[in-house]
RNA sequence: UGGGGUGUCGCCAAGCGGUAAGGCACAGGACUUUGACUCCUGUAUUCGCAGGUUCAAAUCCUGCCACCCCAGCCA
């Protein structure tokens, strides 16, 4: 955890309303619109207006933002609040854009009333004409100039269905002339003849995003809307809506960055066609960066709220190293996650002079105030990591080889005496002697040797499936559709010691030396099926 | 070419006129029956660039440069 305390922009900004007395409460929300799962870029959010709500003591809404029938539904509105739920981030009320329906449509009946909207014939082609370029002012439409009995009108025929999708729209009057595009008479209403998947067939007419999003925050009493930097220049738009339909208290938009990550990518449109063609399993799949997914993957809340503290909030474009978050994840797990002995790739060793088997002592964590005990099973049949074991082995490697005796943890210091080889010359099995003073434990146990290696029972041990990832969705190179399909996961047949029988889906562990990892949901009762989280850090790899 | 933003270590990020916090990453070292964890230590004479104001500037002024966002009847 982070220890100096500064305060962000944001907080700057709340403090200074709550002490000028501009504001006496904070109330924040998270606004997503119901079209997608929720990924690590929407934590960052998330985070924010929870966090700020929280830190004030003021109150957090979840407000799905479903004024678009076209693209919205259930499934995302389930999924989005289970995972906020997951996130520890429980909202103080759940809301919807759609109950407000009425309410924004007198609202736009007010402007109409105030002279400030008009109902516009142009066709999105001509709209896009007469609203001129980033360089040059737009034209006024011809229909600007109604009066306000053909407006009203108008606009309660079009709420009357009486016009097709497209035929007309009700606009804001306010600058076509304006270096804001947003503020070139901005569409406030379209006709869509769409059924809502909540209001039904209610409604033919829907609110646009700038029109409904303000007076959503206004009606919800929220203080500070707190958005990404995209939203910048609809600011002005807010502010002219809030004024114009004369809400009162008035709320206000702050925008901040939004969270990019290295190597992941974050886009809804791409992580749908992963799912759409069937590339990964779903939106849960623990590839994906969903928080869905992060979820089977095997991270826990704690860590991605701590990743969204560390990360901080400014207004900086910026990629943040996905490495951070595996620091959090790792910082984490290592005070929760059981220690397990797990070979993922494994190599057999006969011990030469023992016979039988017997159950050893093996703690489940290395410290804390109870660490308990568990026992594990040893006998002359044992496998090691292929990866432990070198026949000619460069100076620094401490693990077994023909020179070096190391100690098989929780057990006895074992020493090469051969190796038995397939016809490729590959060593297919070791032959070594145990120390029998050196039992972990004993009286006689002191002696030092510089290695210890991790070990699973040969005669005991459940096989086990463990899968590993690529990065949370590329590693950077090609296309990563290509790569999801070629490489994005590789899949282990290993051996977990018995212990572990009765490991639950969802459960963590520690796979001493290989990483942390998480018992998948597929697992059943024949075998367990591990998804690796993240690896530990690895002084020996990394100076290879 | 218009408007809105942003530029401080490889990546985030404090700093708000008094002489560059912190985290990640990295590099050394100590400890270790996880080469993990933990613990020490080190890492920006410099804040996009150039001028100016000042005893003093990352912080103020001027000019430039770079990057991001905006021309959906999406959010």
């Amino acid at each position: 955890m982070s220890e100096i305390q500064s305060r962000n922009f944001i907080e700057e900004i709340i403090e200074n309303d709550l002490e000028s007395g501009r504001e006496d409460h904070v109330h924040t929300r998270f606004p997503p619109e119901p079209n997608g799962y929720l990924h690590i870029g929407h934590s960052k959010a998330i985070w924010i207006n929870y966090g700020m709500a929280k830190k004030y003591k003021g109150e957090f809404n979840l407000r799905f933002d479903d004024t678009n029938p076209m693209k919205e539904d259930d499934e995302y509105i389930r999924s989005i609040q289970k995972d906020i739920e997951w996130m520890g981030c429980s909202p103080d009320r759940v809301l919807f854009a759609s109950d407000y329906f009425d309410y924004m449509f007198e609202c736009a009946l007010l402007l109409i009333d105030k002279g400030l909207a008009y109902v516009c014939e142009l066709d999105a082609e001509q709209m896009r004409e007469y609203r001129g370029t980033l360089t040059q002012p737009g034209k006024e439409s011809p229909y600007r100039n109604r009066s306000l009995e053909e407006n009203k009108k108008l606009f309660l025929e079009m709420r009357d269905g009486k016009y097709a999708d497209g035929e007309k729209t009700l606009r804001a009057k306010i600058d076509m002339a304006s270096p804001n595009l947003n503020m070139r008479d901005p569409i406030i209403y379209r006709i869509m003849h769409e059924t809502h998947y909540r209001a039904g067939d209610k409604w033919c007419v829907y609110p646009m995003y700038d029109f409904a999003h303000p007076l959503g925050d206004a009606t919800e009493k929220i203080t500070h809307s707190l958005c990404s930097l995209e939203f910048e220049d609809h600011r002005p738009l807010y502010d002219w809506v809030v004024d114009n339909c004369e809400c009162d208290p008035k709320p206000h938009q702050y925008e901040f960055a939004r969270l990019n990550l290295t190597r992941t990518i974050m886009s809804k449109r791409y992580l749908k066609r992963l799912v759409d063609e069937g590339v990964v399993s779903g939106w849960d799949d623990p590839r994906m960066p969903t928080l869905s997914g992060l979820r089977r993957r095997g991270y826990t809340p704690e860590s991605i709220k701590d990743f969204c503290e560390r990360i901080g909030v400014a207004k900086a474009n910026s990629e943040v190293d996905v490495r951070l978050l595996e620091h959090c994840v790792r910082e984490h797990l290592n005070a929760e996650a059981e220690r397990r002995m797990a070979v993922l790739d494994p190599l057999k060793v006969t011990i030469s002079n023992y016979e039988g088997s017997e159950m050893l002592q093996s703690e489940n964590m290395p410290f804390g105030d109870n660490v308990t005990k568990r026992q594990v099973s040893f006998s002359n049949e044992i496998y090691i990591e292929k990866s432990d074991f070198m026949e000619e082995p460069p100076g620094k490697f401490f693990r077994l080889s023909p020179k070096r005796e190391v100690r098989l943890k929780n057990a006895y210091i074992i020493k090469y005496e051969d190796c038995v080889k397939n016809e490729k010359g590959e060593v297919i099995e070791v032959i070594c002697s145990l120390d029998p003073d050196s039992k972990s434990g004993g009286p006689t146990a002191g002696r030092k040797v510089k290695g210890t290696l991790h070990w699973v029972d040969a005669k005991t041990a459940l096989p086990c499936e463990v899968r590993e990832y690529d990065y949370l969705l590329n590693d950077g190179e090609g296309d990563f559709m290509d790569r999801m399909n070629e490489n994005s996961m590789s899949v282990m047949n290993s051996f977990i010691e018995r212990s572990a029988k009765k490991a639950q889906p969802g459960e963590k562990f520690q796979f001493m030396r290989n990483g942390y990892f998480v018992v998948d949901e597929d697992s059943d009762g024949e075998k367990l099926v591990f998804n690796k989280i993240v690896s530990l850090k690895d002084s020996f790899s990394r100076t290879l």
